[in-house]
RNA sequence: GUGGGCGUAGCUCAAUUGGUUAGAGCACCUGGUUGUGGCCCAGGAGGCUGGGGGUUCAAGUCCCCUCGCUCACCCCA
């Protein structure tokens, strides 16, 4: 019986990884120049920290965690906990009232695989935690609309707002009777959402369901002064940025702990999950955790699979790997091994150097360095040996020279 | 958890309505006269046809079970 990963666990193989390292460069460049820490995670936590941040009755807590029982931990199914968690421990709020930080890594839920969702998958999360101004949301919406510009993916930008602890009951309890009047045209799903997550009905894809809901009311009119002045900068911040963007108010969140302005980058290309990345604020987070009071925080999530999906169905996405500077041939007992000894010398002055050790022959050493892309070849034999220069040969110019057998004179025609 | 589609070499796919030792391309290895890559040519290696059972003189092909992959629902990045 062969040992196989499990599903809905993937390996990221060498051909694939060049995506990953292209797409983490450029995040990690993006996110340093809007002035963001990185942070690192433990992949465990205590499954209270999730219950208690996520919400008991999401989906997620319910039946999608991986938890050690009788250790009372849980792999991470998202990295928002862990970071407020990470910021509440080390007292973060006390160096510095605002803190803008980012984390990469691997998440874990147990659901049925499908296009775009994994059992294990990765995130980049960035979250701003200790301002409430709306220039943040806006800062996080453009910082993510730009690093989809710079990786050349098309998708478009949702925004709406939930509301807070002050509004949203009483949006809610008018959601629920306009939702009760016609309880009977819903599918069964929205029923049953209709008591225990009314806002969920919004989103529905039953086209019944949608339909029913047109007229629903929006929670953007029962917004309170505060945050209906919140949404308003955050629009016009947008606007002055350039950002484009739709309202779409019946984009709600499958989380419990977010408020106020959320938002979605989505896309149609990949299949059922339109969502390249999301998020939103969550003013009550950080209290609810044992932090500070009165903390607010905002943050969205990049789902890295889906990233590459996308980058993947451009043709162009070809990411070449670092080029290989030098090919070093060896031939015979000792022409091998001044090559070998030359090799780690020049790998140490930084140049990538690879060298075959199965026993080929010249020319299949050759074909070697043609397949690993080498600039040049430095071919070191008996009769090298003998006069105390190796033949390098230019791959591309079709070139050769004889050479000095000293790091030092290699080195110079390498650079 | 529920439903649909699909399982033949590392990859992409063939195999005449069940019929010899299951093939091809790509990739891989070795050669094409002494020590020079790419293109080309020749040769080689690589499969218990996902697994198990059944029908039959005969099964990759038909039937049943099982496992896996995949897409969708639910939910979500």
């Amino acid at each position: 019986m062969k040992i196989k990963a499990l599903k809905g666990f993937k390996d990221i193989v060498p051909g694939d990884v060049e995506l990953w390292q292209h797409l983490e460069k450029v995040a990690r460049s993006l996110f340093d120049r809007f002035n963001f820490a990185e942070i690192r995670l433990p992949i465990l936590e205590e499954t209270e920290l999730f219950a208690r941040s996520i919400g008991e009755t999401t989906d997620i807590v319910e039946k999608e965690m991986y938890t050690f029982v009788d250790k009372k931990v849980t792999m991470r199914p998202e990295a928002t906990a862990s970071l407020l968690r990470a910021y509440i421990e080390h007292g973060l709020y006390v160096q510095k009232p605002v803190q803008r930080l980012f984390t990469i890594g691997p998440m874990f839920r147990h659901e049925r695989p499908q296009k775009g969702r994994l059992r294990q998958f990765h995130q980049m999360d960035v979250e701003v935690l200790g301002s409430e101004s709306s220039r943040v949301d806006t800062e996080l919406m453009a910082m993510g609309s730009m690093l989809f510009k710079e990786l050349d993916l098309v998708v478009s930008l949702e925004i709406n707002s939930l509301g807070c602890p002050a509004c949203r009951p009483g949006y809610r309890q008018e959601l629920v009777r306009f939702i009760n009047d016609r309880i009977d045209s819903l599918c069964a799903d929205c029923k049953r959402r209709s008591t225990s997550n009314p806002l969920r009905v919004l989103d529905c894809k039953v086209p019944g369901c949608r339909e029913q809901m047109l007229e629903a009311p929006s929670i953007l009119e029962h917004l309170c002064p505060g945050c209906k002045t919140h949404f308003h900068q955050v629009q016009t911040g947008l606007q002055q940025l350039g950002i484009e963007y739709r309202l779409n108010k019946f984009m709600v969140r499958g989380l419990d702990y977010y408020c106020r302005t959320t938002f979605e980058f989505i896309t149609g290309d990949l299949g059922a999950q339109a969502a390249v990345a999301a998020g939103g604020r969550y003013d009550g987070l950080v209290e609810t955790l044992g932090g500070p009071k009165n903390t607010p925080g905002i943050g969205f999530a990049m789902g890295m699979e889906r990233f590459i999906l996308l980058m993947q169905q451009k043709k162009e996405s070809e990411i070449k790997k670092q080029p290989v500077d030098l090919f070093m041939v060896g031939l015979g007992e000792k022409g091998t091994e001044t090559g070998f000894v030359l090799a780690h010398a020049l790998r140490g002055m930084q140049f990538t150097v690879a060298m075959d050790h199965e026993g080929r022959s010249l020319k299949g050493q050759m074909k070697q360095a043609n397949k690993a892309g080498a600039r040049y070849v430095l071919i070191v034999g008996d009769d090298e040996l003998a006069a105390g220069k190796g033949i390098l040969r230019n791959m591309k110019e079709d070139g050769q020279q004889e050479v000095a057998l000293v790091v030092e004179k290699v080195a110079e025609i390498l650079i």
